[in-house]
DNA sequence: GACAATGCATAGGAATCCTATACGAATGAT
DNA sequence: ATCATTCGTATAGGATTCCTATGCATTGTC
């Protein structure tokens, strides 16, 4: 929880106004997500499923994958996932890896309903797009650090970023917009395509993860 | 709805994978939410009504007024009011001014409970703590900008910051640490002390709060 | 004074979301 | 190899959120 100072007069740390203002812009996208999935017979938890299912691939997702990517129990998760079977927008495959798991995927119902649903309106991707790109950058910047934090604390789980890619080589060129490289592809790219989900991730080792992440952060822990 | 490229290979617009980010972030705080309001005893949109009741003072709000911060129906934050109602942490009052219109307000118990909940271990905290004074500041800026968007585009209510207060004057001084001028307090501060929720806050008209950000924005729109 | 608009409550119902538990499958220890 | 444990998922049960639609009282407007 944000601590909330109910002193008047006082100013509250920066770290809770800053804490305050990521509630406020959350929010916004929670209200808007309703009205984005209402419109293809959705709600908000079954289309943030749907979307990370599509996102995935037709590899297809674990339960406990998913509920841990929402952050909801497993329960709660078998909830959304059964209501979005019955609509044949997902579909459960057996595991061949492990006969206790499931492969749950998105069909292509459920990317054409995904692909809809991101054509609509929304205020808050105006509202990013209103910075300018320099300051867009910086946020995602933030955003990764403050991410990967989140993640080394336990409190989300290992996210498909750049910073604990295999493939990632931050910092090996002197063109400040274009600094890093990508093994994968094979190409320099700069901190404004940073990846947050990126479909070609590989996890790296402990040990790389942490050396690579001291040369993206200029030595910072 | 925050799109999500699904073509492999592609990189999704910088705009969406802000918004990405900025859901993962969301992620961990709803799921923190939940740990911080059960330990006294409530759900998160209970504790977010009560935190929002605290921080107002005990003038007290209107059931509309705490929907539209919500972001949710108004029957739906009756029902959570009167969940509050039930255990003692609010009370409704009428409104002098209006017999139609009630005045629900924070009990000492319900002040009580928010600091408990506010003195919890956060990991969100922890990692936006882990920022830079710098990153933190610009973070901030950056968050405020995209809040007086999604205000101005009605996404969001009138937010109680100094951006849309009356005693705020933007950049009167050279000092980049302390530009700005705080009428209210009659004190100099810096983008660090921006506010997002000022228990002083007064709205100013639309005519003044325009120039004002004209002159904040250096000039952009 | 008639009539629309506003503020809130209620009705009704669907869905989220939790904990606790059950069960089969996989894993590890002895 | 057997047995206990762990793991992945489903189910049971229940509280609450959350919606739309509607009703009722009050307020404001013509």
């Amino acid at each position: 929880m944000i601590a909330v100072s109910i002193e008047p007069g006082s100013t509250p740390p920066l770290v809770d106004r800053i804490g305050d203002g990521l509630s406020r812009v959350a929010t916004a996208m929670r209200s808007e997500a309703w009205t984005a999935a209402e419109a293809i017979g959705l709600n908000p938890t079954q289309l943030q499923i749907l979307t990370f299912l599509v996102a995935r691939g037709r590899s297809g997702m674990r339960v406990k994958q998913i509920a841990a990517y929402l952050g909801v129990s497993q329960p709660t998760t078998t909830d959304s996932v059964n209501a979005l079977l019955r609509k044949g927008l997902v579909e459960k495959q057996a595991d061949p890896s492990d006969a206790r798991a499931l492969s749950v995927a998105a069909t292509p119902q459920g990317e054409t309903a995904v692909r809809q649903a991101g054509q609509l309106a929304s205020a808050t991707e105006d509202a990013i797009a209103a910075l300018s790109k320099l300051e867009q950058q910086d946020l995602l910047t933030h955003l990764v650090k403050i991410i990967r934090r989140l993640q080394t604390a336990g409190a989300i789980p290992e996210q498909r970023m750049c910073v604990n890619c295999r493939y990632f080589r931050p910092n090996v060129y002197d063109d400040a917009k274009a600094p890093h490289h990508c093994a994968f592809v094979d190409a320099a790219f700069g901190p404004a395509e940073l990846r947050v989900d990126c479909g070609e991730f590989e996890g790296a080792d402990a040990a790389e993860r942490d050396a690579a992440w001291r040369v993206f952060n200029r030595g910072a822990v």
